[in-house]
DNA sequence: TCAAAAGTGTTACAAATACACCCATGT
DNA sequence: ACATGGGTGTATTTGTAACACTTTTGA
């Protein structure tokens, strides 16, 4: 025990729960990752993901909800989890588990300000910066979860505006799967899962001609997310 | 707080972690889930996951492991994280968070008699009978885990005996898919992963025929598992 | 008129499914 | 000789993958 502590302050001499948040976000320049520069010791000034511990009396699911609403103002936002971090170790200054959750967020959604005043900003995918603890693993496994996902259920819904053209839902799945895919046969698969619902509006904001305007059928959505896909592209 | 009690025999004023596991284990006669029988209070005499407490000082992987010692007698298990239960009040007497695991094992292999001691006991697959707390879920999400694995990475190495038949494999994937599969397609795919090794030797305690053995390629199990197949069938 | 993104069809290949009979052997 | 489970092959369908040109329109 560190000297001048009594148990009572030995951080180690008790169990903490914690919940991190691998907050992904999607706008007109892509998949994105929220992170929030510490503030505090130890690490100050390093960049970790966002979370909590978890109270005594709350559910491990509120105080992810709790976070996502200090930090991005958003209720109601999606979220599932990934995985639970449980290594004695893992955290030099606390012996915490952590369950890590992941969130698909729309980022124009999102209250900037708040973000701004957390010490928080939007990182894309490709470049991620180095993060405390284990943070660097949490947000290689909750990628991955995301790539597993996106393949056997549709995910557009939580991250793409109400309405949206079928480039931009490629676009997603670009940045989620890495890799770009034909939009002839992307457009075959999306549009035979029968969830997309054609409108008459153009989106011009990116060509010219414009691309015409689509939103979910909410109901074949939760279907297919019940029932599962296999979107192999 | 109960009359009587401080704050340091409250047992709710302290977080608590657990583990609980969820051990499928398969013989000649099928799937089944090993349960044991609550000797204390709460609850006594009612079925129940094995599982423990993660000490202070100890991995919640190490946690698990210790429990399938000490009530198999098996080392080594195959496990994997299934889901962390973390609702308030899932436990009415503890405010403790659960991270189920699911485990792989040969029924053979283990040591009967400890698990006998421990008041444990193998149940078919098909007629678990009701669980403490929220231990059915578990159950359910576990098999549910164990039957998408399936479906993505070759599971038959944790479960069979070293040596085994084609059809001893497709009684396996039949009683975790819990349907029929057809014989004729079944063969042909599981030959086709390149995984199995014919044997001369036969086995003749389910046909007079016999069946010929098999034995998994370990290297190309393993690359399997790593690359991960679609074993949809 | 040209640059930039949107939209459209066909063919080849691979994988999954459905399906029925003969084989080997112990009793 | 017959009952029992083991073993084999083919045709059909379905889905995935590869591939190139025309359309629209603002600048």
């Amino acid at each position: 025990m560190k000297s001048g502590y009594t148990d009572q302050y030995n951080t180690r001499n008790k169990m903490y729960v914690a919940t991190d948040c691998i907050v992904f976000g999607f706008d007109e320049d892509g998949l994105k990752l929220l992170l929030f520069k510490r503030k505090v010791k130890p690490d100050e000034g390093k960049w970790s993901l966002i979370g909590s511990f978890v109270e005594l009396e709350e559910d491990v699911d509120d105080a992810a909800r709790r976070v996502l609403k200090e930090i991005t103002g958003l209720e109601d936002v999606f979220f599932e989890q990934s995985y639970t971090y449980g290594k004695a170790e893992r955290d030099p200054g606390y012996r915490c588990i952590s369950i890590a959750q992941f969130a698909l967020i729309r980022i124009n959604d999102h209250d900037r300000e708040l973000v701004k005043n957390y010490g928080a900003s939007w990182h894309n995918i490709e470049s991620v910066p180095q993060l405390v603890l284990d943070h660097d693993r949490m947000v290689r496994d909750a990628f991955q979860k995301l790539r597993d996902r996106a393949r056997r259920r549709p995910i557009g819904f939580e991250l793409l505006p109400e309405k949206f053209t079928i480039p931009q839902l490629q676009q997603l799945y670009e940045a989620i799967y890495q890799r770009k895919l034909d939009s002839r046969n992307f457009r075959k698969k999306v549009i035979s899962l029968k969830v997309l619902e054609k409108l008459e509006e153009k989106d011009k904001t990116s060509s010219k001609r414009g691309a015409y305007l689509y939103k979910f059928d909410h109901d074949n959505y939760l279907k297919l997310q019940e029932s599962g896909i296999n979107f192999e592209i």
